[in-house]
DNA sequence: GATGAATGAGTGTTCATTCAT
DNA sequence: CATGAATGAACACTCATTCAT
């Protein structure tokens, strides 16, 4: 048995690999080429697999999308959390840290975030799993929530103005995604600078700034 | 001869018709599908015509596409202008004002500046005629330089931070966009009620408190 | 009446020059870019009336097709036979005579020939009235008699060696036709050149060399 | 080591034979229809695959095309160069090994010839790889060298009269293409009868007659 | 578990042809 | 007589997906 556990052990690890392997190539590829463009023989070949041995590890074409999305809306809302639980920050901290963070996760994916809108514009969602997509729904819903506890410790502090925190959390939300999108298409004439960074500082110093009572 | 003149004119017009006809079928359906799943087919149907028909009209799949998206941006261009050169208002009314002016572009056509992301991004630029790609770029850019101009009104007045300016055109941008884009996912589920304007108004309080001077 | 009748003869008059003018430009097309590239509206612009007028004129594109054809076998015929006719030339004459014609047919046409071929191999003939195929049948056939005849005449004076003269008419039409076919395709490489009469002469003098008795 | 291999080579052998079926069934579709008018699904269903399955094999429709004319360009030059290079016959007796020669061409592909030509006429080699049009381009320059040679060792032995070698390998050539352009039309009505073989052999005797000197 | 081979169901696009005016 | 507008029927080609081995 303890072979046998030791081999099964040893498949699961490899299975992992392998679906990691297949994310990380329909990552580079969805980014460089949009969703509908990018073929399943693409990613394989990016995977160094056969395209129907994808078919082993994921349902779908759709199926690898859902995946890629859940995996940064879980480190993302992990990261959010922890940020809000955070004890040796006050709020002001807490929204100056977000620069950081945002930047990861750029840099974690890119593209994933406007690539996740599209997923939602398209019937794909109809194909799949109805768990995937309560899933889905659940995480974004943490993350939010998460940076909207943030603004309640503010407020409670008396140190923002007291704007709705559901508000205010869908606003940074929206700069974040705003941002990404106008940087890569910024990047498709100036591939090498990183646009992103300043001007997401900027936006946020103002937007901590325009919250903060007097 | 009146007769010709006028019959000429009638069938200009006709043509007019057809043409804003097959964009708003193709509006409605790059909206509900996006570009790669909608098909001519699908936008023919809209519009009330054989797919043959829509190539009387537009070169290509590609080309409804790019009207569509100069229609939006020569409209914005012009608004922002308008909104630029307008004596009677102070930086702060005129930020006021852009909260109606977003309002009216994203009845105008909700959907299309997302979609403007994704024309960069595909190839179908490459099989466009050059000047169509430049008129984009023209017309963006005039849309950025007409909002800038607003915040060194601003400045100059002392009354907004010394943000750079071209930052702060940005930054609205970036807003807007990422509102249309939060608002776009949300209406998935919740179809009726429209969260971007109260959402976005509050983000263009807090941009002016954010940049302005106590 | 005589005013009727002239009118009515100025419109025949008209039509045919249409039909000419129909025939003259597809002539072009068809030679420049072959039968089934070439376009029933390429051929309008190129007469310069609409594609819908051209049905007022030809049943069908093969319908032109077959005009082209028939025109060009009618002057075929008619040179052959005028030859075969003529009084004051011996056989020998008359072949030496064929280099001329043959030139002349050429210029008429150049690549007719070919594309008559490519209409019997395609299914064009079955919509056609059954009328013009008798006629394509029946011209091809005088040429070839007359042609022959020729031979018989040099037979009966003992100057030709004793060939079947129908075979001898064969191998000169398809000499012709062969050295049309590879001119053509040189010149795709050298379109200023004229190969087509130096090869095409010493052929038949070859022809004529072979076949005369010692 | 020894199963792996003998599977690769299994599978290199089907795939050939695949494509030799593909090729088999196009041959035989271009040759009834044209290549033009012959459909890539009427060749899939010929060649009892689906159209698809044509693209594995084949880039293009084009694609087809050339290889097919490339496979008898190979046949026939390699031909023609044995003929030459033959030791034990006189150039006589090599104009007179042309008949067979060019009988057995003629049966492994009757149509090729002139497929040939339209290939040229038409645009389709713009879309191919140029490698394939100088192999095209190659081949038959060989075919007529070891034509022409085949006459220069005539005149050497003073058996041939002086016409140059070029034109007279050009004259064949032509007398040959053209015979097979006959015999394609006559087929039409008398699909039984062979008339090449009678008719170019007639049309070599003469040949030969013709540039013998007395 | 992995793959080479195969395919069904589209997709954008073209074009000969028709018809109301 | 002439035409602008429209379309039905194809066609070459693609791709997500399956399955025997």
């Amino acid at each position: 048995m303890g072979i046998a556990e030791r081999r099964e052990r040893e498949r699961d690890l490899q299975q992992k690999r392998r679906r990691e392997q297949i994310l990380e190539a329909a990552k580079r590829l969805f980014h460089t080429k949009g969703f509908t463009v990018a073929t399943v023989e693409d990613i394989a070949k990016e995977a160094e697999l056969s395209p129907a041995a994808i078919y082993l590890y994921f349902k779908n074409k759709d199926d690898i999308y859902v995946s890629l999305n859940l995996q940064l809306l879980e480190y993302l809302s992990d990261r959010l959390e922890a940020l809000y639980l955070e004890k040796d920050a006050g709020p002001d901290q807490k929204i100056e840290a977000l620069k950081a963070l945002f930047h990861d996760i750029y840099n974690f994916d890119p593209l994933i975030l406007i690539n996740l809108f599209h997923l939602q514009a398209s019937d794909g969602l109809k194909t799949l799993p109805p768990e995937r997509l309560s899933q889905l729904n659940r995480l974004a819903g943490k993350s939010l929530r998460s940076l909207a506890r943030i603004f309640d410790q503010g407020k409670a502090e008396g140190r923002f103005a007291p704007y709705p925190s559901i508000a205010l959390a869908d606003i940074v939300w929206i700069m974040f995604t705003g941002a990404v999108l106008w940087e890569e298409s910024k990047r498709m004439t100036n591939p090498d600078k990183d646009f992103l960074k300043p001007t997401l500082d900027i936006a946020l110093d103002i937007f901590r700034r325009g919250i903060t009572t007097p």
